[in-house]
DNA sequence: TTTCAACACGAAAACGTTTGCGAAATTAAT
DNA sequence: ATTAATTTCGCAAACGTTTTCGTGTTGAAA
């Protein structure tokens, strides 16, 4: 077992002191070019590293970013993970993930842990039990400690900083405009609970639309549902929610979904009722994750390019870093979506 | 904007040295209680929090683990993810992911990375590219330099340290088990190339059983597919080879998939040529994630307790790395599948 | 022979902690 | 009043780097 070598055990084996030996690997002008090819190759031989630790300590950076989503089991934020991690690594960060299960206080002391020294800055997508609460003391005590952040899909206007989010309310309209292009005259919503920041603004969006085509905003039809993330009960809750919705309704002949599992559900109660999709009713989700391209049929939806989202939440933290400018100008960077059309609409 | 303090600061500001400073916020009995209280007072005000950088280079301890899989916009490997941050938050430990995206180099340059004091111990997949290569030099330098390692899933026998899997030749069996006792006379097999190690056993598995309850194995039902992911193109081809094969045998009641994707693409097929599930034919897949639970019908799959194997594989890491044994015996911890019995076959 | 560059290297400080040990100050005992 | 014991604190080293500055050596110019 041989452990990593440091700069000091060169030395001592060399008989030269550190500072030669951290010139000589630095290549520095100082060193005279028979000590630095020996100490040099001493150090390739004994796959010398320099320590990450000790450098971050000196230099104060630890050319590491720190993320905390809400889940991680969930097809957006793995994703956004995944552009996190492409931009990072190609400018040379790490990423640590911490996990709020959508608990405020474990948000928070994720927050604290890695705030001590660990990392560079925050990448960050608010709980919904923050959302809730509104509570934002603890984002904005790190904002004030000179830590950059940057908020991406779920934000908040009373957070002041960089944002990396989707035009949620236009994304709606998109996707009902093309639910009424495609002849549907009965719009239906599927949403959550007004506190999730970015399913508000669909709702928003979606009325929005419907009234400026002159339709009116039928409050039966907008279902707003507790999330049933793995919970049985809570998904046949669900099931049962829209099926008493079209039974109610029969003349509904779109559905606008604010996620894939709402929208993929939809079409279970669909075709359960001998619905035929997309003739008797056509569906619309958000997400293009693994449900809606290999549902049955598939699903139409709004892409948000989390990807890309991540990408651009990575780069803004990392310049944000690199600049350390003392009174940022903070930008929001609203993402392009786009619609997807598959199956579950008419073309 | 306020900076976090340090103990230096803290000294300064109340004229005692940095050593008592520290050892009153340690509580140490050789300082006076009223410095003690002067200093616990102080340090609580301007909320002082010993740096993690500068404890992790005194104690070369990080607290930290590195995790690398091959890729995170997946269930099973989120939910890996899960279990392990999990179990590090209970232990007081963060977790860095790095992503090999299969990939050899980037497995390689993850390790190297991380491997410079970043971190204390590694959990990893193996990248199908590395057991392609079946070079595990890394690994093994690794492992030589005392950093503990623990693999999961895609393991090898070519490198010895701890390691969480599960029996996929027994999950296999059981699957297989279960369709032949349901009727079953023809099962077919959808699986990966044979380098891809779990693949590999898990068709060792069906072979094995299907011999054992004396059935000859017909080399043409087993599809050996190159991984699809995102590609459209590749998932077509996938498609099509299915097709292909239900058309050649159409007497195949029966088809086990060593993936969820496998697995519903065979029930597209199966729905497309009017084929009745389960009555008509029966499917199996790998891995209880969103899409077993959500397709319809919703697919009979093989849990392998991804979540369980992340806890597992922490607490196995965090041992070794707390008891730092210089000739540890490495474990094997299987963990046990289970047979989840949905919609796809009959009961 | 003296003076001065140029060259090659080492000492030390710094990053922010913790901790063993010595020293000063105070109190108690003789 | 002297000594011993106790309390309270600071110094310094250590973790592994990088970098500034100083110093000693060499060779050449005067």
């Amino acid at each position: 077992m041989r452990k990593t070598v440091t700069l000091k055990q060169i030395a001592r084996e060399l008989d030269v002191s550190v500072s030669t030996v951290s010139k000589a690997l630095r290549d520095s002008a100082e060193i005279s070019d028979d000590t630095k090819e020996k100490v040099q190759a001493f150090a390739k031989l004994y796959n010398y590293k320099p320590n990450n630790i000790a450098l971050s300590l000196k230099n104060r950076k630890t050319k590491t970013i720190g993320v905390i989503i809400p889940e991680i089991v969930h097809y957006f934020f793995s994703k956004v993970i995944y552009g996190i991690e492409n931009k990072a690594l190609e400018k040379g960060y790490n990423v640590i993930i911490g996990l709020s299960n959508e608990s405020f206080d474990n948000e928070v002391i994720n927050m604290e842990t890695l705030a001590n020294g660990s990392i560079d800055g925050f990448i960050l997508s608010l709980s919904k039990e923050t959302l809730l609460k509104q509570d934002f003391h603890h984002l904005n005590e790190t904002i004030n400690q000179g830590m950059p952040l940057v908020l991406f899909d779920r934000a908040s206007d009373k957070v002041d900083c960089d944002k990396v989010i989707i035009d949620d309310a236009h994304a709606a309209q998109t996707a009902v405009q093309k639910l009424l292009d495609c002849g549907c005259r009965s719009i239906a919503l599927i949403t959550t609970e007004d506190h999730v920041s970015v399913g508000q603004m669909r709702t928003q969006g979606y009325c929005a639309k419907l009234v400026s085509e002159g339709f009116e905003i039928d409050d039966q039809v907008i279902l707003k549902i507790e999330d049933p993330k793995d919970s049985e009960e809570r998904l046949e809750l669900l099931e049962k929610t829209i099926e008493d919705l079209l039974h109610l309704k029969p003349d509904i002949d779109g559905i606008l979904a604010v996620n894939e599992l709402y929208a993929v559900t939809a079409m279970k109660i669909a075709r359960k009722l001998d619905l035929k999709i997309p003739d008797d009713i056509q569906i619309i989700g958000f997400t293009d994750g693994v449900l809606s391209r290999h549902s049955t049929p598939s699903l139409s939806t709004i892409c948000q390019n989390a990807e890309m989202m991540g990408e651009r939440a990575a780069e803004m933290l990392i310049d944000r870093i690199e600049q350390e400018d003392d009174e940022p100008v903070y930008e929001t960077v609203i993402v392009p979506i786009n619609l997807i059309e598959r199956e579950s609409t008419k073309s």
